[in-house]
Parts: structure tokens; sequence; C-alpha cells
DNA sequence: TTAGATGCAAATAGTTTGCATTTGT
DNA sequence: ACAAATGCAAACTATTTGCATCTAA
């Protein structure tokens, strides 16, 4: 199995920046939590883990970590919070039911083929992508139509 | 060629909402803007063309319009701020460059297939999604080849 | 050694709320 | 007629900034 974690710090280093205790501490919350976590979610887990680490540097680790693809933020609910997901390889797919804002995640995107069409065709180089689908959850189609 | 405008009017009233003055207003700006807004933007262009409308109003009407597919928050640069995405026909694709935030819209995505999959394993009803790849622009990347 | 990163607390900016009033249907 | 939506301004909350200090390389 690819050992995400280590991968990420690498990644990090590369890039020409410094292994901080505060970046790697919210790098492993990030990674310990796996799923969609907001900025509220990971300050109060950085507060709990070292309470050493200021909001500041978690706000900044979170900008610098988008731009390194490592997560990115995306809008879950009620907007105005940004919820940041995990790209593992760099890219991340979901559903969002706009009724009852259940996330549902999925694997296969099968995007490969025109990821490089669009690195030929805009002379990009691309380095993650995020496909969301919107629409209405099981449950939600379920208690719509028996309102009728 | 399709009407979106009288559209997505026609949406909000389907769903059983009020054509009020300010949501009127508040579509009409982002149909004419037809881009990328920022609820920033969004409220500058309102204020100039209808003084009466509250800033208010705004954020309910773009959180209406998000939970009907009609537009779609992002984060583009500097997170912390929404960028709001007209959806024609439910759907959007940019690619954005993580250096210097530049947005490449393109038109095909080839999701048809990958929709209905996902309708049929998950039970859901999708009425939307949004596909953003991050990478580095040609402009960026001759860039930074040149530091070397 | 030193550029880069941090932590703190104060400042800022973006968004939401409560409520009396107005408006679409 | 009346529920739904509005506009206002105040309240709130999330995020950012400036700067002295610290630390990874």
């Amino acid at each position: 199995m690819p050992d995400h974690r280590s991968a990420r710090a690498q990644r990090l280093r590369d890039a020409g920046y410094k292994l901080t205790n505060a970046r790697l501490t919210i790098l492993d919350v990030l990674e310990t939590h796996g799923g969609h976590m907001t900025s509220a979610e990971v300050l109060e887990k950085v507060e709990a883990r070292a309470p050493e680490v200021g909001r500041a540097s978690v706000f900044r680790a979170l900008d610098l970590f988008t731009r390194l693809s490592i997560i990115r933020p995306t809008y879950i609910n009620d907007s105005s919070t940004p919820t940041y997901v995990l790209m593992p390889g760099g890219h991340h797919h979901h559903i969002i039911c706009t009724n009852c804002d259940r996330v549902i995640e999925f694997e296969d995107c099968h995007l490969e083929k025109l990821e490089r069409e669009l690195e030929r065709q805009f002379r990009v180089r691309l380095t993650g992508h995020l496909l969301e689908f919107y629409g209405l959850c099981a449950t939600c189609i379920a208690n719509h139509d028996a309102d009728k």
C-alpha cells in the first residue's frame, strides 16, 4: 500500500518548505481524520493535540496544502465555511445531496484520458482534480415522493 | 439557442419560490456577468443596479440558487471567499492554476455515462456537477522552468 | 547562520440574525 | 389574505495581519 503520510511530508520538503511541528501536526490531524474536515474541526483537533500551535498557523498550513494539491477546500452545506478534503493521489470524487448535505464518496472517475487531453490542448501540467455531483440522495428522493 | 435566463426563473417558480425583485435582480447580475463572481462582486453589481436590495438578500439568494444547482460556490484563489459559477445545463468545468489562480474553462467532460452509473449504483437523482482540475498553466510552467 | 515559519492578540472582513414591513401569488 | 421574502443594522464568526521570536536546514 502507498504510504501517503510520508509521501505528503516529502512533497512539502521537495517543494522547499520546512517540515515544522505545526505543519506536521496539522497534516497528521488531516490524515488521521481521513475524510472531510471544516477549518473549525481542524482547529479543534490541533488545539487538543498541540495547544502551542496557533490559529494563524493552521490557516497558513491549510492554504499551503491547498496550493500543493494535498487538500482542496469545497463547500458542503451552508456555505461560508470551507470543508477540506484530502486528495490522495491528487484526486477526490463525491456526490453531495443538495437537500440534506449528505456526502457520498466514490472512487472511479475515468478522467485520466480527459486529463491528458487537457494537458495537450492547454499546455498545462495537471496535478489533481475534484469532481462533485449534486442531486438528491435515496433518502431525500423517498421523502420528496412521500410529500405528494 | 436555449433560453437559460427564463429557464432559471422558471426553475425557481417550479420549486415553489417567489419571483421577487431581489432574486430576479441577483439572477440577472449573475447571468449578465456570465462567468465566475465572488460574493463581493455580486454585492457590488447588485448595489449599483438596485440599491434597495439588501446585503442579506444577496446571501440568501446565493444560498438558494446553490441548493437549486443554478450556481455553485468554489474556491479559486486565496480561499476564505467563495467564487460562484453559473452552471448552465447543471454542469461546469475548469482548470485552476495553483500558482497564479488563472482559470481556464473547458466544455466537454464526457461524464454522462458516469453520471448514469452513479445514479444506478447509489440510487440518487443527479442534477449537476462541477469538475475542477488543478495544476500549472503554460505561463507558470515557463516561469518555473526559467527559475532553474 | 539565517531565511523561513511561528505564535500571539488585535484588527478586519465576510456573513448571518432578528424583526418589523412589504410583496408575490 | 397571508405565508414567504425583504431590508435594515447590529451581532457574530471566521480569517488575516503585524511583529518579535524561534527553528529547520
